[in-house]
DNA sequence: CTGGGCTCGATACTTCAATATCGATACTGA
DNA sequence: TCAGTATCGATATTGAAGTATCGAGCCCAG
């Protein structure tokens, strides 16, 4: 059995929450790596990042990886373990459209790298953006996108457009045949069911913060601590 | 049974997914009323968003707003509603501190002041950033922060600095008695028990969008659909 | 005026995530 | 060499979130 079958079939099994800690578990275990340390107990990891030790490991056991007691998990298996999960092994390309403030810092973000992503383009539709340099890109035309999406092998879009030239500007990226949106506008995307498409919606998180200011017994912590909410 | 002892008691038995999913509502609400519509059936408001109705209904229960058969909920009273249950009917006060690409992202966003928040001042480390007229507001020294806090009743911080900086900016937003931080950065904060951290944390949607790029049968449609996942 | 059909609210069911508990394992230190 | 202990993996329990179904209400059309 390889290990890509194996990852293949727990894949399925995969629930959302899991996924969305991997990339702390991954930030951590990397600098660990850095140190010198070649293994890590999920105990340890769980006290870092305010979670259980059981839900720790229970997240690391889709990556097939087996711990060790009293040792804990191999540090270097475990991040290559998570990194080809999430497919962050080889760098996904990304084309960014809407060269504004937001843009601009997602664009100057160091770091993107280590998430398995590499913007190698940014577009706009505003002539007066156009072929500006931006965070060391030259801001193209979007009439431009599709044939470098085509040449470049880009994969996905980040879209940070103001909301009215959001739906316009997704129609080109998939026309572009691009296979996952990363979309931070406000606007539901209408797309054929084959492009994925990930919201990333401020108002959500604000909403949270809101209601755990008006809710009496709220506790501190960092982010939201799943238990006992 | 005052209204506020009612959102009161249903508070304690909100789930956060339904609080997440309030501001999509609310947008949509804002929407139709701007159209005159005064009643709006939890079918529509499902069917705009991706959700089932069953599950549009019980999140607007918690509201306290009953709807009518046949016509749906009437859209004024539901938006004031929501807008009272997430504390948006007035806006929270809020600094923002690092303005760079993201703080200046943040700052020249129109629309907060429908999500109950208004950023009333910026401030930063950098010598060379301070001063500066950034969307409106003037950048300020960091030292600053905390009389302006305390003279300005701001409630929340909005956290943009580099990772470095972090920690030390959220002592100061802490030492100022702020409640609550919205959490920009990849830091994990350090803070009292009574301060609210809201962390946003662009590699978990990273990881949520790479593993359903990965996932064979992955479906279109916009956001994270919470069925069948 | 009266039946049809859309929509609501409530209840019961299913699925999934989080938590608790257990025996097994292998390193530590006497 | 051998008890002690931290840690693992597995299983079972709890709880929350989502789903399915039902009767009831109310508008509309005929």
């Amino acid at each position: 059995m390889t290990n890509d079958t194996l990852s293949m079939e727990r894949m399925q099994r995969t629930g959302l929450s899991c996924v969305r800690r991997l990339p702390a578990y991954l930030q951590l275990l990397r600098a660990l790596r850095a140190e010198g340390r070649e293994f890590v107990s999920g105990t340890v990891l769980a006290r870092v990042h305010y979670l259980e030790p059981v839900i720790v490991r229970k997240d690391l056991a889709i990556t097939g990886v087996m711990g060790k007691p009293r040792l804990g998990f191999p540090v270097n298996e475990l991040i290559l373990a998570i990194e080809k999960f999430l497919g962050w092994d080889r760098a996904a390309r990304a084309v960014l459209v809407g060269a504004g403030n937001l843009g601009a810092a997602l664009l100057g973000y160091q770091g993107f790298e280590d998430f398995g992503l590499r913007i190698v383009g940014a577009f706009d539709a505003d002539p007066r953006k156009i072929g500006r340099e931006m965070k060391g890109h030259r801001v193209l035309p979007l009439q431009r996108l599709p044939g470098f999406v085509a040449r470049g092998k880009v994969e996905l879009g980040i879209l940070t457009v103001p909301a009215p030239a959001a739906q316009a500007a997704a129609a080109v990226l998939v026309r572009a045949r691009i296979r996952g949106i990363w979309n931070f506008t406000s606007v539901r995307l209408q797309v054929p069911p084959e492009v994925v498409v990930q919201k990333e919606d401020l108002a959500e998180g604000l909403a949270v913060l809101s209601h755990r200011l008006r809710q009496p017994g709220a506790q501190g912590g960092d982010s939201v601590p799943p238990r006992q909410v």
